[in-house]
DNA sequence: GTCTATAGCCAGATAGAC
DNA sequence: GTCTATCTGGCTATAGAC
């Protein structure tokens, strides 16, 4: 591993614990196991370092959403078909729900970036065919925005809120992860259930 | 009104938009329009400021939770409550829902002072009764902790996540308000007709 | 490319006049 | 109680040896 690679991932685990603002150059060091100099050397700044992480993280979402909604599967198909792999993949990195949606809300200008980015989550396609089943009489009559805003919101809420949620349930991780493996099913089930003709 | 409440005013401002570790005592003191010596004369120190603010806020939100919670109304009756009331209270505290959750993701420490605390909101007799109506036969067979999860995330969610939200689906915040207003009564009655039996 | 040492700045906190 | 001025520590960033 190249010393450029341990710092991005160094940074990686810092960063989306602790958001730019709590994130310290010293601790991204310590855990890369390198000097705090050669941070600069390899990515100039702090606010570089943290664009780079914050752009790699989008990187790895946006795409496999995409495939998922651009695909040529039914509705209900890609909606099953997102949480199951929605939540397999946040599983295996726990903190980046929440990394990304906190730095977009303390740096509203990312959200500019991020919608001039051409990989970015487009819903167009999916929206247009949900439109069409409804006309086809498979959908009821809803408002495809609210269907996929529903859809994130269950998928990604527990993740994004996860010590709220455990505390509020009352919960331990065990439990935590119990229910999220539920969910790779129920979630679709409880939509399509609600939204099916 | 006084410095004090001048101060906490400003810096309940201050930290929901920015968080603990991005807020700076002065910018609380030019927004409460006194000197930055003042704030540590009354509250002693940044930290002290700050549970201060987030105490607060956590209290605002848990005694109406719990009261809907707690009533003699049905499961179904509650949910409908919940998310009316829910939504309208957080349109006017934008930043709480977001505030809350990102402090209390980094500062685990936070959750357990939560878990102390006897106004927390408690969902312990809201599951029982869930368990009564499926014994019943008035709620399929689903589990009472996911049901509540599913309200949380739905409600929830599109304010904690609003910047995100927003450039996923590509809505102006006129269209956000106006959603959201139709999610007062979308929310409830999209999962009880998913849950009835 | 990697380190040590340090510059320079900024933020939290305090001293002390009024 | 409220201010100005200042201390102190910590953090980003750089200079410079190897």
């Amino acid at each position: 591993m190249t010393t450029e690679e341990k710092i991005f991932n160094a940074a990686r685990i810092v960063f989306q614990k602790k958001g730019f603002a709590g994130a310290r150059m010293q601790e991204i060091a310590d855990e890369a196991g390198i000097n705090k100099a050669m941070l600069h050397y390899c990515f100039k700044s702090k606010e570089l370092l943290f664009k780079a992480i914050f752009m790699n993280a989008f990187g790895q979402l946006a795409p496999q959403i995409n495939e998922i909604f651009n695909s040529k599967d039914t509705v209900f198909d890609k909606i099953t078909k997102f949480t199951h792999s929605y939540i397999s993949f946040v599983v295996l990195n726990p903190y980046l729900p929440q990394f990304v949606i906190q730095e977009m809300n303390n740096n509203p200008e990312f959200v500019m970036a991020f919608l001039k980015n051409e990989n970015r989550p487009n819903p167009a396609v999916l929206i247009a065919q949900i439109e069409k089943e409804i006309a086809d009489g498979i959908i009821k009559h809803i408002n495809p925005k609210q269907l996929l805003l529903d859809v994130f919101s269950m998928t990604v809420f527990p993740f994004a809120a996860k010590m709220m949620v455990k505390g509020m349930i009352q919960i331990s991780d065990a439990e935590f992860n119990q229910m999220m493996e539920e969910r790779k099913t129920s979630i679709a089930e409880q939509i399509i259930n609600s939204i099916k003709k």
